[in-house]
RNA sequence: CGGGGCGUGGCUCAGCCUGGUAGAGCGCCUGGUUCGGGACCAGGAGGCCGGAGGUUCGAAUCCUCUCGCCCCGACCA
């Protein structure tokens, strides 16, 4: 792919990030489907990277993995009157298949608790089937209106955990398991730092009792809910009749869960440590940790600085970039655009001093270190760019969250902000879970993102719409 | 889905108003000189102008429809 300049963040938000998924060779739209994007192989391996690391928390918590249809026949979508509501505007049906219209369109699923639900009540009979713990890989649609690369397509990758349990108490804890899971990947593994919380009546899953998230703040000062667990209580449970026989012998509904993580969480990654020259991806998701430029002149110094290149390259598990005719100074650009946490020069003087040049992509620093500790010096500087990028993420996050004592500060604040503006906030302000008050906010365009399970703050005070006593602070901001 | 913008070699774009079947820069290929932050010279390949239809002797240019992308709004992981 070419490389062309990126429009800097201060610019135009929303540019710099197409620039960034674009030159950073992460995924391109698919332009011949709507709304979707090919994620091409420097943004499928970081895919890939979030999936090992999830899937081995899942299995480590007893999950197992499974796989359901694509198609759910439409009658299962409105067993659940929450849920088709919820998500009738955005299905895509197919009437038409094999030449011959079908009797019962099939939806391409947005989510599966339907048809799990349909499979749940086959399998389970007896609080001994009980729980069952199963996790998805799949692509889901939804015909979005509006579409971002990564953060909204319409179609994308995800999983979706679905479980049963035989109390409200342990699916509730299933929850919340799941959503610290999902805190402790994007924390340690993305360096992406976010508040736990609630969401609210209105803002919730179509059918849950309750919903969970994680919210992340992007670099303009946006949220993003990364990641989301729903207590679906025995909603779907008696929509799909899943019965079991307790242990006093009486029939009774299950306790569902289900939760999930998609390629947005991609899309988070980039906005929360990419800088104007391009991706910059935390050494633990990044496919490629450290590419070696060779630097030399003529044949003969170059032979015996890529030999010695490809020897360091052994040692340390990096890639050489040996391409002829590129300078390295081209290379150099090349590397940092697609996010390589570290490049590491080798040219004659450096040949001659015993020595390699290293150089973080975060914040740019040369170091100069001897090629006997050079394997030593890259694992350093890779631990080191990890905890960085968490803690100047987290400290971007803790600056931008502001308290607010009254709606029309709230207004103040948010009014104004757009993703292409930047200045968001996270504005934290005492505000009873009612629709009225989410309608309140929508008035400029802000919603409740979560009411954080841990309140760092001031504990009970009046709401700012309603004057009525509510427990804690809740997060208000804008979001993608 | 409504409003706005845009689709022309791989990329960025000019040409369109005032129809006469296409241009620039970058990239790419070949050869040579270069090589510590986007090298230079020379030669060369590559597009029928998003798609369909229409007007016309003739359409990238005008008209209609359609698809896609970007931005703004209402819906959302």
């Amino acid at each position: 792919m070419a490389e062309s300049p990126i429009t800097p963040r201060s610019k135009d938000f929303a540019a710099w990030y197409q620039d960034v998924v674009l030159q950073g060779d992460m995924a391109e739209p698919a332009e011949i489907v709507k709304g979707c994007m090919v994620i091409k192989p420097n943004g499928y391996a970081v895919w890939e990277g979030l999936q090992r690391e999830l899937d081995s928390r899942f299995k480590e918590t007893g999950h197992q993995n499974v796989y359901f249809p694509l198609l759910i026949p439409q009658s299962f979508l409105q067993k659940e009157a929450e849920h088709v509501e919820g998500f009738a505007p955005e299905l895509a049906v197919v009437t038409i298949a094999g030449g011959k219209e079908l009797e019962e369109p099939y939806v391409i699923r947005p989510t599966s608790e339907t048809v799990i639900g349909h499979f749940f009540s086959r399998w389970i009979q007896s609080w001994r089937d009980l729980p069952v713990l199963m996790n998805q890989w799949a692509n889901v649609v939804r015909w979005e209106l509006r579409t971002r690369m990564f953060l909204r397509t319409t179609e994308f990758l995800w999983q979706e955990g679905h479980t049963a349990h035989a109390t409200h108490g342990e699916a509730i804890a299933e929850a919340l398991r799941m959503l610290d899971i999902y805190a402790e990947v994007a924390e340690q593994v993305m360096a992406m730092p976010v508040i736990k919380g609630r969401k609210t009546n209105s803002e919730k899953f179509a059918g849950a009792l309750q919903s969970y998230s994680i919210e992340a703040m992007m670099q303009n000062g946006l949220a993003l809910q990364s990641g989301t667990s729903h207590d679906l209580g025995q909603n779907f449970g008696k929509a799909f009749n899943v019965q079991f026989q307790n242990e006093e012998g009486r029939l009774d509904y299950v306790w569902q869960t289900s939760w999930g993580v998609s390629t947005r969480l991609i899309g988070g990654l980039i906005m929360t440590h990419s800088d104007d020259k391009g991706l910059v991806l935390p050494p633990k998701l990044a496919p490629v940790k450290a590419v070696i430029v060779p630097i030399f002149r003529k044949g003969e110094e170059g032979g015996a600085v890529l030999e010695a290149a490809h020897k360091i390259a052994k040692e340390l598990g990096a890639k050489v970039d040996d391409r002829p005719g590129q300078t390295p100074g081209a290379k150099f650009f090349h590397w940092e655009r697609r996010g390589v946490p570290v490049v590491l020069e080798l040219g004659p003087r450096d040949l001659a001093a015993g020595n390699v040049v290293l150089k973080r992509r975060d914040t740019g620093v040369k170091e100069i270190v001897p090629r006997e500790q050079a394997a030593e010096k890259l694992q350093a500087a890779l631990a080191r760019m990890q905890t960085d990028l968490f803690e100047k993420a987290r400290k971007h996050l803790r600056d931008n969250c502001v308290l607010a004592n009254s709606i029309d500060e709230v207004q103040a604040i948010l009014g104004d902000v757009t993703a292409e503006s930047g200045g968001g906030r996270f504005v934290m302000v005492h505000l009873k879970d009612d629709p009225a008050c989410d309608a309140r906010l929508k008035e400029f365009k802000a919603t409740v993102r979560c009411i954080p399970l841990v309140d760092e703050y001031d504990g009970a005070g009046t709401c700012v719409v309603t004057g009525e006593r509510v427990e804690q602070r809740v997060v208000v901001g804008k979001a993608y």
